[in-house]
DNA sequence: ATGGCATACTGTACCGGTACAGCCACCTCT
DNA sequence: AGAGGTGGCTGTACCGGTACAGTATGCCAT
């Protein structure tokens, strides 16, 4: 059941009935009608996709690769609104949106062997393997959220600048013993410093921004490794400085996220400490939960839907017009958001 | 650049240089790192997808289609669960997995015209134009939360029986006046009956479950609409009736998810009511957040993660074994989870 | 010698479309 | 009347692979 079935059919060319589905304007609607009835009466539904995509040299959808096992990005607020923020653009252009594992199993690696006219790449780090199939096969990409790739569109937020700011205020209300629950690597524990070259970019760009603000002002700092972004994690991670005694204890934490924010200010209370006034507690992302929790949380907002909204423009332009080299590098603005976490160090 | 592009480098078939990339096993291993250093050496990445498709009948990515905009499939923790148990499922098997949209934009139609090798049709409605799409091309199908569909396997929640117990709950209790927050469609307002026959399956079967325990107890019953299943919804949609004298004003309120009955919780405060002492509140799905609430949640509890399991492990043999035609309809328990947001009726 | 059987590679026949240049009839303009 | 344009349909040449049935060669047992 093809084309050409219903072609014989009618006694026309096999182009004509391709017409009539694709390019209406190139027959008459009296033949065009006729060719859609017979392939209703035959029970054909139309071009089948996979060949049109050869032909055309396009599939209708666009890819989209994470760092994480794929379930993180349906667990964590940030990366959810990222996504939504995506196939709101997308479902525009009436493309679909394709999850790539970015694991091979067995034969089938979902970057080399799914069909797709682009792909956003999100924090996966230049040298994955499963991007590398991407980078092969030429397709247009943009990366998001990770070192800035020579040759491709990317999108970052100002991590940097956003964490600097952050620091600056805890520094600014007097704060000088300091703690850093942040994310380097899947392990948990102290932190090693020496594994920050291969944390994700993202993680790297807050600390070069905390540092910034932090080592200036001879502030002391306690860094210590969140095993995931949530609040259990940083509920653990806050544990192993909370139980210090008062006169070397950090008075206030700067957090990776707003979740392990929540997680570190909860450890603290259920040590008896309140927030803010004995321990000040900065997140990051400026979640929706983040204005009304208790206390609503100092944080650093970045506008993660203008992230997904401008990536994925950017790959329908890398899209539109290939052959030209797209190679813009957007950086948009984070912001301190001072609520009641945040209070002067005694 | 093609595989006979290699093929003719190297002075070997074209079959030879696709064997060497697809199954190993055909030829000599010695051959086989020549014609990959040759294609490496030439810039060749692979088999064209799109070509192999065509080839061998598959695309490696399975579409899964929503009701509402897809932006809804982001926000809302059930959906969001379920995305992750299929996302996590299908990586098992290497597959991709494709949003679609559900409405067409210019001249491409996602169900239509992105090559899948099967879908999953998530709460549709039955005479969804987008699912049409994908029943005429054939394809495999999986229904999930939606009015079973002949011919196809399907999977759903026993919403009914779950509503009756926590209906029965109440009435236990010895709630006699009761408020029912549903979904019916996407207007607010009190919710007028008439519009059942068209509300989604899962809203008919929850009312079902309500009513059939309710009904024969003799409740008087106060149905409000929620516009969507959101906290804010909830809280606007408990207004109707939380102005009510006390002796007309209902003393529970059965919701159609935890988000709505959260909501309805806090307009029952902000009205000076204690929750459970002056009403009664219960959700359904018991999110991650009813246990947390305060107070804790009385809810009805699914397995959001299972059913995301099952519908693709389904979907999955289907599109192993086509030609047989598979037609499982799966019903999946629920359970009420009795926690401190319902107390008897005074 | 001879049949049987791996192993390694090749040839042909698809998979199901689209792009684009042509062709022909008919109409219009001068 | 002839040039020029236009609407409507067709033919050919791709798009880039895979499946499967050969064919040739070498090796072993009979």
């Amino acid at each position: 059941m093809t084309l050409q079935t219903i072609a014989d059919e009618l006694g026309v060319s096999r182009m004509t009935v391709s017409n009539a589905f694709s390019r209406p304007d190139q027959l008459s609607a009296e033949l065009r009608d006729r060719v859609l009835a017979t392939a209703t009466r035959l029970g054909y539904s139309g071009p089948d996709p996979a060949a049109r995509a050869l032909a055309k040299g396009s599939s209708g959808t666009i890819g989209l690769v994470f760092t994480d096992r794929l379930h993180y990005a349906f667990t964590d607020e940030v990366a959810t609104h990222f996504l939504a923020a995506i196939s709101e653009e997308l479902s525009e252009s009436g493309r679909g949106l394709t999850l790539l594992g970015s694991k091979a199993h067995g034969d089938l690696v979902p970057t080399r062997d799914i069909p797709l006219d682009g792909a956003l790449v999100y924090a996966c780090g230049a040298s994955s393997e499963a991007v590398d199939w991407l980078r092969r096969r030429r397709l247009p990409l943009v990366f998001v959220d990770q070192e800035p790739v020579e040759g491709y569109p990317c999108v970052n937020v100002d991590d940097r600048g956003g964490a600097r700011a952050a620091a600056c205020h805890l520094v600014d209300l007097g704060h000088r013993r300091i703690a850093i629950i942040t994310r380097l690597a899947n392990e948990s524990g102290p932190a090693d410093l020496a594994t920050l070259p291969d944390a994700a970019y993202t993680t790297q760009q807050r600390m070069a921004g905390w540092f910034e603000a932090l080592q200036p002002a001879g502030a002391v700092l306690t860094v210590v490794n969140a095993q995931d972004s949530t609040e259990s994690a940083g509920y653990e991670a806050a544990g192993c400085f909370l139980g210090l005694p008062e006169a070397e204890r950090p008075t206030a934490v700067l957090a990776y996220s707003d979740r392990i924010a929540l997680g570190a200010a909860q450890a603290a209370r259920d040590a008896g400490l309140v927030v803010p006034d004995d321990l000040s507690v900065v997140g990051f992302d400026d979640a929706g939960f983040a204005a009304t929790a208790r206390p609503p949380l100092t944080t650093v907002r970045q506008d993660v839907a203008r992230k997904g909204h401008e990536a994925t423009a950017l790959l329908r332009v890398a899209i539109d017009d290939r052959g030209v080299q797209h190679t813009d590098h957007r950086l948009l603005p984070t912001e301190l958001v001072v609520r009641a976490s945040t209070a002067p160090a005694r």
